[in-house]
DNA sequence: TGCTGGCACTCCTGCCTCGTGACTGCTAAG
DNA sequence: CTTAGCAGTCACGAGGCAGGAGTGCCAGCA
């Protein structure tokens, strides 16, 4: 049994910098590295029998594993999560990067959809990993119009605007609709609820208004039901994801049972959410490593996500899933630089 | 150089026999089928040697082929397709299968979208192969109702309902926006329109209706321009898939290159478009195998697909996508089988 | 003429062995 | 504290070998 690791016992910097650099290495390579690797290609001045030493400290430590006796070294969980929290050199976008996402939002268009769809295959290209999004809650945007339209006697349409341009519909049917009844109680609606978060908004409220609005009884349920319908502030948020393919570069993932267990995970989208889900309440950026992503199935992979937002609030998320061995600092700056256009492209959206 | 295929020589009973066995055997089992295998497994009254012989002969019509010297043969293209026109037994769906699409269907919702994404879902759990759903075009649809809504002085939101229930949404911006103006017009559009195909009605038409109203010239523009957005009746029709995981589990794919050249393709919608879109203009089912695809990268697949229907019309295709080492019969009636709830739930869906 | 048993031949497959190379940890000396 | 040297460990790949599955062909029989 190896001793249970010690809350982070200060790193002196020689130490601290083979650990970036074995993180460093091995993320390039994907082979463990060895003390000789390490003298040959970097200068640290010192022979590999010292390497050596400060390696197995570093492995007593619990930052480095060693796959086998006779290998070199690989960092663990804890290694990965000292080199994010301390060692990583923030690293800029490059610049046709830049221009890729740029040219990308210049020809985005209004429709949420279409913009999550498209976020979703620019990071997965981008950052040759899998990458998902998800897409903004309901009930974080705001009401702007509901109009209810009359489509014969006995059917009508509920359609809800939302601050995102998102359009709710949901038909009702009902003997003997009439088209003015449905004009005035839309206006009568909007009148009340303009401007104000789906979230705020209540059945009972709703309900409220439709009956001072002296229809019939059970028009007036079947309306309330369908404008709640439409709302659906609950539902779920949409996760779309691309570039499962990607997993397949990756060494680590040749192995096929390995492979199965996570594209099952991408296909779910219930479970791609749960697992970024707390990380929309955090202000910036997010880094799980492997078993602190709280799954089984997935320790051999990170996440990293960056939270989204309209106007002054988040609403959702962008991930990119790959190896534990990830570049770090790369998919960190590609994912801000995605949120921050994103974020520019949705304020733009906005119908005042 | 093997002579060409010649052009289905009848096979006598017992070769046929021989090579639906042949084809039954694979499918089931993935390794090349023996003689042996044939005459110990099934009732055939002949030795293995006469089988040998038969096979030989099956061999040389194209309709077999040897992996390599000492092994058993397994059915070329030629073969699966003669089996497949020719050989084949229909086979009913199962109870539970029967059942499942039946209470799938029950509950589903009558946003078009979300229907589409179920029927994918449902097609790739069943048929534990790739299913993709090819959604119906816009063009396909019929026209029931726009209306232009008026959320500020200078934003309004261009909202086109379809048969199908869709909601086509395209916001403009014009200063100096009246509500009135927008409502005449919508009334206007309405009465010429309602009833006829999206893709009839072109967009010369729109602006006649729109200049007749006696708007600014400008506004006029914006209009048209934001109605014609939201029909974009020549947008190309999405595609959903899922299953992707199922296959992991086939033989075939175990080599990663053939997985990830198939992957790949599974994440191009366009792709996955052009396999089957020929198949939209016929009537019944199609079944394409290897080469038939006409794609170097999934020569190795082979693709069920089943139109379905919306009034009398074919607006979309449902597909399995698997190893041509496939249960061509048993996926033949999944499919039709969902297609026809697909079909019957459309039409109940339709906002008469 | 068609079917069958027998037989030699081919070739894949799994298994075992063994050499090689890449590491390590340890020790003793600088 | 650092270093050179060295013995020890272990994964990995190549090569060889036996076993087995399946074929084609041939000669004899109904």
């Amino acid at each position: 049994m190896p001793d249970p690791v010690p809350l982070r016992p200060e790193l002196d910097k020689r130490k601290a910098f083979i650990l970036a650099t074995v993180v460093y290495e091995y993320v390039a390579t994907a082979e463990p590295v060895g003390s000789n690797t390490l003298t040959q290609k970097y200068n640290l001045g010192v022979s590999s029998a010292t390497i050596r030493n400060e390696m197995a400290e570093l492995e007593a430590g619990g930052y480095l594993v060693q796959p086998h006796t006779s290998a070199g070294r690989i960092p663990s969980d804890a290694g990965y999560r000292t080199y994010v929290d301390q060692l990583m050199r923030p690293e800029p976008l490059q610049n046709d990067e830049q221009r890729r996402i740029h040219d990308e939002f210049r020809e985005a268009s209004r429709e949420l959809d279409d913009v999550i769809e498209h976020t979703t295959r620019l990071l997965g290209q981008l950052s040759r990993n899998v990458a998902f999004v998800v897409a903004p809650a309901r009930n974080s945007q705001t009401f702007r119009h509901v109009q209810l339209i009359w489509l014969s006697e006995r059917t009508g349409l509920a359609i809800v605007v939302t601050s995102l341009g998102v359009v709710a519909q949901h038909p009702f049917d009902h003997p003997g609709l009439v088209a003015d009844d449905l004009t005035r109680l839309s206006n009568r609606l909007n009148m009340t609820l303009a401007g104000r978060s789906l979230r705020e908004i209540g059945a009972h409220e709703t309900a409220a208004i439709v009956r001072d609005a002296g229809l019939v009884d059970e028009l007036a349920h079947v309306l309330v039901r369908a404008f709640a319908d439409a709302m659906r502030a609950d539902a779920p948020p949409a996760v779309a994801s691309s570039g499962a393919q990607h997993l397949l570069d990756q060494p680590e993932f040749q192995d096929l049972r390995k492979l199965r267990s996570i594209l099952r995970i991408i296909e779910e989208q219930k479970v791609l959410y749960d697992l970024v889900a707390d990380s929309m309440a955090t202000e910036g950026p997010t880094i799980k490593i492997g078993h602190e992503l709280g799954s089984d199935e997935i320790t051999e992979c990170s996440i990293v996500t960056v939270p989204y937002r309209f106007g002054d609030e988040t609403v959702g998320v962008l991930a990119i899933l790959g190896p534990r061995r990830m570049p770090y600092a790369r998919l960190l700056a590609l994912a801000t630089g995605t949120a921050n256009s994103l974020n520019r492209h949705l304020a733009n959206t906005d119908i005042r």
